[in-house]
DNA sequence: TGGACAATACAACAAACGGGGGATAGCGCA
DNA sequence: TGCGCTATCCCCCGTTTGTTGTATTGTCCA
């Protein structure tokens, strides 16, 4: 069986050469490639591209650990070129930050994995087979941040709240971008119940138009 | 040391008794409570209550393993009504599914995890531990999804490209509910040229009211 | 140098929006 | 029974929005 192709970008030349040795050590794994810089990495890494986004060129690696603080260009930059022309191949981060920005900013540039440095080398193998295989590793802090994300997202208001079940129908149509006459015909009302309706909405939620309005109602989705 | 207090909420009896078997039979667990349905373990999960969200009553267990798929009460609206109560109890869902409708709607009801059925003893172990110690285990294919859905947000819309610096400024400002005369003050420009501008842009996107260009700029952000 | 494009501006007009004042009818609850 | 709330409807009026014309200026590029 063909051992896994890793390739790192890590700048500390002491973490390099610990994680290029827990690698040489492991059965299944070889550490193909090492950077010491995104740039270098970016550019070496892009002569090798899959040609339609199929299948990685013959000298690439099948799995980048990326550190984020890099000398130059960031390594969520570099995954953001990478992923850009090469979408099959598997990225997980490792890097000591583990707040909200860095978490984020990682996964919405296409990061695969976020690990952090304090990370055993047995997890650290694990995880590069888990992104191999198509899953997505995460320190358990990371996803203990992750998940807490869908919490936040729904920030109740208050002030929806006293919206009947009518106004609250009403005010769904208006943010799709019916007119007035056109939520009179969906409703089966008069046009001038539609203006009543809307007036008491814009009375409830502090607001004198449809796009603060909408504004209102889209914060908290 | 004491062990991890486990309760089972799931309506097959097969799985339910595999799974005590699994916990009597490891070190450090111990299976305290297994129901078959929602409304039993809300009722009396519930009946310790923790005074103010600090702490879990004396009986109640560290960890709910709860099934999604259940007679009456989905095991995903007994997680809201339980984490409003207890927001310290640890909650992973364990289920069959693996859409991205049941996976979200569960981590923002406030599940801490998501493994699926098929995980091995030794995983769901090492998961019960993770929740105990405050971390979010989610079996590789759930994690690759909730980390593929911070990627989907951002959907360029190839419309909005077309826009030029001076289009987008304006629509930025159209967006936070600007009236005509306020961009116009806004820019420094004649009402009439924020007009042109506007008409431009929905000629762009082809929409024809402020509603629907909004929606076109909310739905990729 | 000519053409494409962006930004600016004006005019006239129709449609849509939003505020103000009413009014009626039903429903539940004190 | 009466009060409050909700849903429904009407009129008047000014403002805002969006369309359709036309036109000037400047820039960039072939």
């Amino acid at each position: 069986m063909e051992p896994i192709r890793v390739a790192l970008v890590e700048d500390d030349p002491d973490i390099r050469q610990s994680f290029e040795a827990i690698l040489a050590d492991a059965p299944g794994f070889a550490c193909v490639q090492a950077y010491d810089n995104a740039e270098d990495a970016v550019a070496d890494l892009l002569k090798r591209p899959s040609p339609s986004g199929e299948g990685l060129g013959l000298g690439s690696p099948d799995v980048v650990i990326m550190d984020i603080h890099l000398p130059g260009m960031s390594g969520i930059d570099a995954v953001r070129l990478l992923k850009a022309e090469m979408p099959m191949l598997q990225i997980a981060m490792c890097t000591v930050y583990e707040d909200d920005e860095h978490i984020f900013n990682a996964l919405r540039a296409g990061a695969n994995g976020y690990l952090l440095k304090r990370t055993s080398p047995e997890k650290l193998l694990e995880a590069i087979s888990d992104l191999y295989h198509g899953g997505s590793p995460m320190s358990s802090e990371i996803a203990r941040r992750v998940v807490a994300s869908f919490q936040k997202i729904a920030v109740p208001n208050p002030e929806l709240a006293t919206l009947t079940a009518r106004e609250k129908e009403i005010l769904d149509l208006l943010a799709k971008g019916y007119l007035y006459k056109e939520i009179a015909a969906e409703l089966f009302i008069s046009i001038e119940t539609v203006k009543r309706h809307i007036h008491n909405i814009y009375e409830k939620l502090h607001v004198q138009t449809r796009t603060e309005a909408l504004n209102k109602v889209f914060r908290m989705h």
